[in-house]
DNA sequence: TCATTTGCTTACAATTTTGTAAGTGTCACT
DNA sequence: AGTGACACTTACAAAATTGTAAGCAAATGA
């Protein structure tokens, strides 16, 4: 749980007050929440699919990660409690707002990521 | 310093690999790296100045940020060490660059923030 | 029905980031 | 020579994020 009376939490606020691309920036930091994000551009997935399609997240992270995208409105998980089980989570139209975003970012870090040397 | 023989420099890396959105995120995502970026687009300043501009921002962060800044390329410090002395603060052509994504963030920000309760 | 899979949660630890406070060296001015 | 502004750095601490390992209840499949 994060404090609400730390400094750090104050600043960001803050931030995101006169600096709307901060706020945009918290929304989508995290370890991997850019990769679920766009995982799920492609198609709804169900918690173990996500755990299959990104390799190296751990079960805590990625529901972790998957709670936070929820809280911000960025994605749906969808229950039918009625008669089915499984639930599945599927980008909202806010999520899928962010595409021209992720786009954005996925076009510099193309045109400017150094190559990596191989391994 | 950062360790790079810890999982979680592992995991960055690998990301940065197969995501590039990711790769560009990691380059200005920072507390305060945004501001300095929008402060700079508008005229070189000096560390002072950047100081003066961004209020909140400690001293230890300015600096480790403006260095973070400079490894990345984004930025040029110009210290002028024939004759003048107060190193000023520029952005690179690569740190231009990064205009469209900004304004990218700060578009989806501007639309989709909801709005803050005044105190 | 009973083991297995699935979708999580919990307790804990390591790592990373950010903040606090004080100090240092260079330069300018008096 | 002394004082102060400026551009940092250092030692330390708090907070936040991420990772490791295990557990657990509901749903599924045999």
């Amino acid at each position: 749980m994060r404090k609400t009376t730390s400094t750090n939490y104050e600043n960001e606020q803050a931030l995101h007050e006169f600096c709307s691309a901060a706020f945009t920036l918290s929304v989508i930091s995290g370890r991997w929440k850019l990769t679920i994000l766009v995982k799920l551009m492609e198609r709804d997935l169900r918690y173990g699919e996500l755990k299959h399609a990104i390799p190296g997240i751990t079960e805590r992270v990625l529901a972790l990660q998957l709670k936070a995208l929820e809280e911000d409105q960025l994605l749906l998980k969808i229950s039918d409690d009625t008669s089915g089980h499984l639930p599945i989570y599927s980008l909202s139209p806010l999520g899928r707002s962010l595409e021209a975003v992720i786009n954005s970012l996925s076009a510099w870090g193309t045109t400017h990521q150094p190559i990596q040397t191989s391994r």
